[in-house]
RNA sequence: GCAGCGGGUCAGACGAUCGCCGGUUCGGCCGGGUCGCCGGGCAGGUGGCAACACCGGCCGGGCGAAACCCGCCGGGCGGGAGGAAAGUCCGAACUCCGUAGGGCAGUGUGCCGGGUAACACCCGGGCGGGGCAACCCGACGGACAGUGGCACAGAAAACAUACCGCCGGUGGACUCGCCCUCCGGACGUCGGGCUGCCGACAUGGGGUCGGGAGUAUUUUCGUUCUUUGCAGCAGCCGUACGCAGAACGCGAAAAUACUCCCGACCCCGUAUCGGCGUCCCGACACCCGGAGGGCGAGUCAACCGGUAAGGGUGAAAAGGUGCGGUAAGAGCGCACCGCGCUCCCGGUAACGGGGGUGGCAGGCAAAACCCCACACGGAGCAAGACCAAAUAGGGAGGCGCUCGAGGGCGGCCCGUCCGAAGCCUCCGGGUAGGUUGCUUGAGGCCCGCAGCAAUGCGAGGCCCUAGAGGAAUGAUCGUCGGAUCGCGGCGUCAGCCGGUCGCCGCGGUUCACAGAAUUCGGCUUAUGAUCCGCUGCUGUC
RNA sequence: UGGGAGGUCGUUCAACGGUAGGACACGUGGCUCUGGACCACGGUAUCGGGGUUCGAAUCCCUGCCUCCCAG
């Protein structure tokens, strides 16, 4: 009987010591959104746009900015939600800032689609940024 | 069945897995605060000759924690978007600022009564408008308080005059008719008969000239089916084609003769019509022109007066229709309708009904400016309140200015280096940041009472009640449900067919508008389904 | 959240309540050997819906969109 808290606590916390996305698993301040934009990396998805910027310390961090381009506040909260639910479950091996920007084609992918897109993308931008990082150590 | 009108309700349901937000509770970590104990360092105060003792303070360290707060981790429990949460178009609560009182400006509202904390909202009523009706809509005060506007057209677009027109009058010009006077001219008109003259036209006979057509003869020219000759081929023949001449035939031109037709002119005869003259008979009329005068009528322009019936226009032009009346007309008079004033009755009132009376005021537009009445101080939860780093600056005190404050190295002292007019402490404002404001409220439903109703009252009952802080309710499936489309089957309206509608099965598609951001009351806009009542039309029984 | 400004040819600007007008662009023709420039002619529009008015781009109401400002 309490095997499946035990299973469930230990799924949760290797991944980030935490479940779900406390506050210090986001980015809040526009501040930080423009240190992101400005020196972080940009690769553009067929759904969505990333922003990637390598962090040192431990929780990798989420920022969503859903643009009024998208629609109303219904939908942007559903691609809010879709976006928060993708990176629960696949989250970055190694800790980054991350600012997922949706496109509009975004509404016509289905959830899977959305997942592959999500990780294919994510893949390039590490290869770009470990490549990146050993070109700044030598 | 179709078309429509009014009102209400719901906002797909259940389950599985993975998740979100804040609340509460339990456990864990003492991680931080806090507290306790231990020991260390630093400087100080009091007592003492001194050793030393006591007192509280600062700095960092170790160990521990029953309770409290915060943080992190894990678990349990219960809660978690709307009818519009939207647009932000009104009204309020709440907060700060301003404010003696009042006014101006500005904005809004605008039939009456009621409801409400308030409203531009709601209810009831009145009036006006739309609709066959159910029912719906209405910014619905004032235009002799003032200013301005009304394009084009039209006489005129606004204190009502002026233009045309109509009517009357005055004097004038012209025309016509009648009468009178004078002068001049002329004996009239119509019909019938007799007779003469002139003219026009038709017809018959004869003659002359011209033109046209036909036939015959002759001449000339052209043509060549035919015929003759030449020529024709590597050579012969000689066909066709070619060249030249020619007869018949055909065609053209000219001349002559005959026949027929047409036209012109001349001569003779006959018939008809028209005009004029003389004479006779019958009937009807007294004539014509000019000048002057008088009377009457008409036309023209002018002036004076009456009139507002009429005047193409225009969106709109000083009551409407009818009869009478008049020089022409006119509320000038009358009837009905409209309007104003007044009286009575009903109603709290808006307003309605009835009587009398005035002969009629007055265009439209105030969603042009405006006037009147009423309401409104301004800003907004990113309001505001509390706590409060770093940096800069303000105030107070202390220390220091070469006799060295302070800082770096170091656990401390010594030492050494830097070092120059500042430095330290406290206080207050206040930024980042945090906490709060913050969600239970002018709350809903039922019942009772008051009221037509909106709504109010009830120490009657029941129930709800997100409070995040870049923003939470979701994702992926399954089953069921709703809607719609297609196919098939059954039923339905007297019978058959079609069509409509309903039910069942299979398959496909689809399930709206849309997300709280301080909170309420409204309005407006977007939108899926369903129920109830009502209206009109149509079909069948 | 609050406040403000504005939607007129393809573009940019006009227009006391009375016919929507320029400039550039576009099309056709002319000029030229050709193109450009130039000349002439032409087409094209009041953000949507309702109301006031005889009549609305204009006035009023209501939606939609765009831009600006404050913290």
């Amino acid at each position: 009987m309490t095997a499946p808290t035990d299973d469930r606590s230990g799924r949760a916390a290797p991944k980030t010591g935490a479940a779900g996305l406390t506050p210090a698993e986001r980015i809040r301040r526009r501040s930080e959104y423009l240190r992101v934009y400005e020196s972080g990396r940009k690769v553009h998805g067929r759904f969505m746009t990333l922003f990637v910027l390598p962090r040192t310390s431990a929780p990798s961090r989420l920022g969503i900015a859903a643009t009024r381009k998208l629609g109303g506040a219904v939908s942007r909260n559903l691609a809010r939600r879709r976006v928060r639910e993708i990176f629960r479950s696949h989250r970055p091996l190694t800790p980054v800032d991350l600012v997922v920007v949706p496109k509009r084609e975004f509404f016509d992918a289905s959830f899977e689609s959305l997942v592959h897109d999500f990780t294919k993308t994510l893949a390039r931008t590490s290869r770009g940024r470990m490549q990146d990082s050993y070109g700044d150590r030598t």
